[in-house]
DNA sequence: GTGGTCTAGACCACA
DNA sequence: GTGGTCTAGACCACT
């Protein structure tokens, strides 16, 4: 899979990284159970700290989507993926609140953004 | 208009009050034209800092929402609320792109997550 | 509260000032609410490095024992502590289920190991 | 006896080896005097590596748990089983004292915990 | 002045 | 060679 990080953006290189390999899993670029590269190695492919890997894979492993086998490296949760639970859809309402808010002032209509969203969902799923 | 602030959350304040505005203009709470509170009283009602008031004001400034003026205060824009351009466009992909992708991995269908956005989109309007 | 850390121990530092803070939540020497000195003040207070203590904190926080609040310090949780759960009784099987099985090869008997505990937990809630 | 490891579990596996095989013995499975598998057997068996199995059997030694005979192989000590010493119950006031604490920050009760650990006791000691 | 983030370089336990 | 930990020093956003 290809990484693109944009070292300039004021979101956190770890939290892209983050939403890319989650991006990558819901894509089916990455598989269950599939390895990772290293810390090192991630960290030198795309020129960053590998502190900031690690902390983008401890935060990916918190969250359930990865597994960290303390020698031998990372791999994709093969078993069960985290699912929607009740505390995930009140973070999510927080996390849409502001930008559907902010569609509505600017005369969106709730088909035209929903019709958005449906073709999003399926250009990342579909790749 | 309520402002609920979460001090402890890792969302700056100021970009919380934004939000709130923006969210308030959505719901029909403000008004264009409407006048919002001058700065210091604003900050001192909610108990919080001048300057976090004014960058909110200045960042809705920037974007378009409202109006400062010197000595008359600041009123939501009257005129042309900000529309759907082209470059709002591709800021909205940013944004709900890591959204989209994480609701994929934990197994959300296409209806369920456009009936909860679908929702949202009521209950923000409808206020 | 005094600090006691052992930078020899093959506990991790970041480790032992977590308990520390939580014996020192448990004794009643830090009250809900409480400030907890600055990262930088208590890195240089103990002499280790400031990355560490916010390691350190940044588990606390997420366990729920304090608020980091991003730019005014760090408190004590001061609403509601965690309490005890399902998982959470799990986790504290598996961490005593080594100690007790030592315990029963060395020949101590139930009596003497759930009075060694009972003593213990009241020398550490009495402080 | 079974042996079940969590590869993924952050404690190291040859820590787990130790802690099944001294629960192997507080329950009775384990006699003393009972020959335990060559290193070599019990890594092929449970698909780990020798150096490992290795680990734990001269860890096991150096508590008094068992024997290591060059060509005799292993066996659980037959004569005299370590005891109650007073560094051992430094170790273990050690090791419980950050799990009571966080109990007591869980608000559990002095009778709730101990009855816990009675429990445990017992469902150890009864297999 | 506060915590958040990133970088750089080092040592260690583990396998 | 792997991840885990610690140190050191720097810049930034926020208040």
């Amino acid at each position: 899979m290809i990484v693109k990080l944009d070292l300039q953006a004021d979101i956190p290189i770890y939290t892209q990284l983050v939403n890319q390999i989650i991006e990558g899993i819901a894509s089916g670029q990455l598989q269950p159970g599939e390895a990772l590269p290293s810390v090192r190695s991630l960290a030198s492919d795309i020129g960053i700290n590998l502190h900031t890997v690690n902390k983008a894979y401890t935060h990916l492993k918190q969250e359930g989507f990865i597994q960290i086998h303390r020698q031998k490296g990372v791999v994709i949760e093969p078993d069960a993926m985290p699912v929607v639970t009740e505390s995930y859809l009140v973070k999510l309402h927080e996390q849409l609140k502001p930008i559907v808010a902010e569609a509505i002032c600017r005369g969106m209509q709730k088909e035209e953004l929903l019709q958005t969203i449906g073709t999003l969902y399926q250009s990342i799923k579909g790749l």
